[in-house]
DNA sequence: TAGAAAAAATGACAATTCTCAACTTTTATG
DNA sequence: CATAAAAGTTGAGAATTGTCATTTTTTCTA
């Protein structure tokens, strides 16, 4: 959940864990799971989800390396809320929440650096929240493009790096998989953007990112 | 932001500051602000939110009693990110900065009581994005009608505590003012709810539940 | 308490998004 | 490589939600 960049946690914590591996689509925990600790990320990406009654998921976040998994159920005490999947291959050190709670305790320098991480995750979702209240789906989806190029990178021949099914992408911006996929043409059409099998090109950012910005046809200019 | 209970924090910290009074619908801070320290509301309530380009806007969160605005920012050493308003008459005490920075250096518990309360709000917000993903307009209307009752109570008359206005409903959950008052009546042809003036009654809230955990009309079941 | 301003409500229509069923392409596996 | 399974795509029609104009009700203020 919270990128642990260089700081006082990998010093003090992490290399007493222990290394545990998830192959792509493993489970790492599902929701309502009392955690005996929290999964670092070593390298990798993975999702965190919520399952609805109806059996679709929503995705609340992506998260790769150096992320803490798990924290915000440890912190409170509590069972998890949602569901975390490895998307691709995992490799995480396990720590127990013995080793946590100690260091959140003892160690001034690492609290700090979860509160950092804490506000940072919050400042997220709460864009994710503005996002989803105001936004339509094109919008929703060119947000998220430009995402998964800012937060995952490129291949070298320009594509994006991180692979989202067409369903996982919907379930991301909280749409129809087929409703996703319309807008993902009409992307291509206007060409923004270029896909070919399973990878995305970003072809004009900037278009991008003017449909973001709340440009609506019927909003008068004055 | 984050409600503080009795703890160390109010010992520690609330008790040195300087009380700041905000009638109704003054702004306690805008987006962009560089925060000289944050806010302990005392008593009355206001609302969080995003304005977008067309300047309608998005409510994140309403915040009550106990609660701490922009501590996000000030842990971050950011600008604010979002605007916080005054719905009633709110009661402040203004904590400035270095102090709050002390205690997160100096105080343990508050330390910990801080990353408690970001790790609550971060479960709120994911809740939030679940919702706005995956519910209509109907079950995102009445999970905030029952956070109304459950967060803010009942008048003795048993209508709803907090007053909300029609759009602000709306802009809570991310909708049309048109588009809430519709379902709004909806509710109250169905028997759900009464309205009267700007009062509001919740006449079946079991009903309101089964609504948004998730019954579809169009959901086979097995 | 009258009049103005703000908020709430309504109708008609348009735009967006969802659903379902069918079909095509791609990927995985023996 | 052949086949099955999974993923992606498309079309048609329905349902939901948004927009705009107008009217009604409520609240505020002189």
């Amino acid at each position: 959940m919270n990128s642990c960049s260089d700081c006082a946690f990998y010093a003090s914590v992490c290399t007493k864990s222990s290394p545990t591996y998830f192959p792509p689509k493993a489970t790492i925990f599902h929701e309502d799971s009392s955690l005996k600790g929290v999964y670092c990320i070593k390298s990798g990406v993975c999702k965190i989800l919520k399952l609805s009654e109806n059996g679709d998921e929503q995705i609340i976040q992506l998260l790769g390396k150096r992320t803490l998994l798990g924290i915000r159920s440890i912190v409170n005490d509590e069972c998890t809320n949602l569901k975390a999947q490895a998307l691709t291959a995992v490799s995480t050190q396990f720590v127990p929440i013995k080793d946590i709670k100690r260091a959140i305790n003892k160690n001034p320098l690492f609290c700090t650096f979860l509160l950092q991480n804490f506000a940072k995750y919050i400042k997220d979702a709460d864009n994710r929240i503005v996002s989803m209240g105001q936004l339509q789906v094109g919008e929703r989806l060119a947000s998220l493009l430009l995402y998964l190029k800012e937060d995952f990178g490129l291949n070298p021949d320009g594509s994006l790096k991180i692979y989202l099914k067409r369903a996982e992408m919907a379930n991301f911006i909280g749409t129809a998989t087929e409703s996703m996929i319309r807008t993902l043409k009409r992307f291509e059409h206007k060409g923004w953007i270029k896909t070919n099998k399973k990878k995305i090109y970003l072809k004009n950012e900037e278009a991008l990112n003017l449909l973001i910005k709340g440009y609506r046809p019927h909003v008068k200019i004055a």
